[in-house]
DNA sequence: GCGATGACAGATTTCAATATCTGTCAGTCA
DNA sequence: TGACTGACAGATATTGAAATCTGTCATCGC
């Protein structure tokens, strides 16, 4: 049995991908995992202490991998205010092509999401970090005004949420959804704005 | 029986909340409203084709209660800029009170309100009309810079879904609730501001 | 020794029988 | 006549017994 091959926690993530690709969240189990890679159920419990925990990998996994290329947009140089509008609209098409995608893979990953709530809060502080380092490059650079770049940010993370949060994944079929972001992004980029120099 | 008053939709309505608030939704059944008035469950089905018209009606009861301390609001005279940032306060105060106060009786118009998802979307139409009509106030005042009223409103509704919209009740304990919505309110504002005369 | 196993107790889920509900309508009563 | 009733068919919800799953651990084999 077991193909040969060591069990690590990552062939364990694999699989567990795999069966919830298969069954659904629901209906996938530790055992179900065990034998995708033909083992016992009791040795996936000597990597994760609980299904819960092994719930919480993939997600983490997941949210990593989301994260990658905004890390980059955020690291990146240039004007800053730009830079803000390419990464709010890179978070936004990321998670609209997930679920124009794969539907029920993404309201999969949406209630395991919901599940590990301690997983998704660190990812969400991650992103609001990347936007205050925007803002700061902005200030640096006199483009934007604000005071405290954190509290900007979470503002500016708040004042999107409609077209990045999962909740509210129904209404980004909305035809009219390009233009509403437009002005959303027009009037929010106003608001930070440094007054122009004379 | 029936008390020797006549039956009326509203009576039924009546009867139907106090169902809802005792049982609950799930467990609300049209048999129950019945009994409640004292009549046979076939006459509850001579004034609502159904009972899924029989909640809608309750839903829209619900919203209009909620729509007319804001429509006073927007129809009142003065700066805009103030007007905005009171309706604004006013409807996420009259939210985070309904869930504060009976968080029961929150999530059963919640759910309510995802089934009749039509006058939902009346409703907000109406909303996103009171915004528009403060705006073009402020236009006329000439304390807003705004191309399209309608669009702008819409803009300030998504921007500020966070703090109103029943997905999000569980992040409004967050003990920085108020300051989230003032740096907001401030960013907003800021981006509709019509520039200063010379 | 170390990773893996499989049997086990208690928790959870499934499934099918049973009960209740929704929506209709012919008939009652005032 | 017209508001109301109550019996009915089909749909939906409840229930409890049986099956499955989670998490543990004494034991096995390398």
């Amino acid at each position: 049995m077991n193909e040969n091959v060591v069990l690590t926690p990552e062939r364990i993530l694999e699989a567990t991908e795999d069966v919830l690709r298969r069954f659904g969240l629901a209906k996938a189990t530790v055992v179900d995992v065990a034998r995708a890679l033909d083992v016992s159920h009791g040795s996936v419990y000597r990597h994760f202490p609980s299904k819960a925990s092994l719930r919480e990998a993939v997600a983490k996994r997941w949210l990593e991998r989301l994260n990658a290329p905004l890390a980059k947009i955020a690291e990146a140089s240039g004007p800053a205010p730009a830079r803000l509008e390419r990464w709010l609209r890179t978070m936004f098409a990321i998670k609209h092509k997930k679920v124009s995608d794969d539907p029920e893979m993404f309201t999969t990953y949406l209630t395991l999401a919901r599940e590990a709530c301690k997983v998704v809060k660190a990812h969400k502080d991650g992103l609001v970090d990347q936007i205050a380092h925007i803002l700061s490059d902005g200030v640096k650079q006199g483009t934007f005004q604000v005071t405290d770049a954190k509290a900007s940010a979470r503002a500016i993370f708040d004042a999107t949420i409609r077209f990045h949060h999962p909740a509210h994944a129904e209404e980004w079929s909305d035809p009219q959804l390009a233009t509403r972001i437009d002005v959303l992004l027009a009037l929010l980029l106003k608001g930070l704005e440094a007054p122009r120099k004379r």
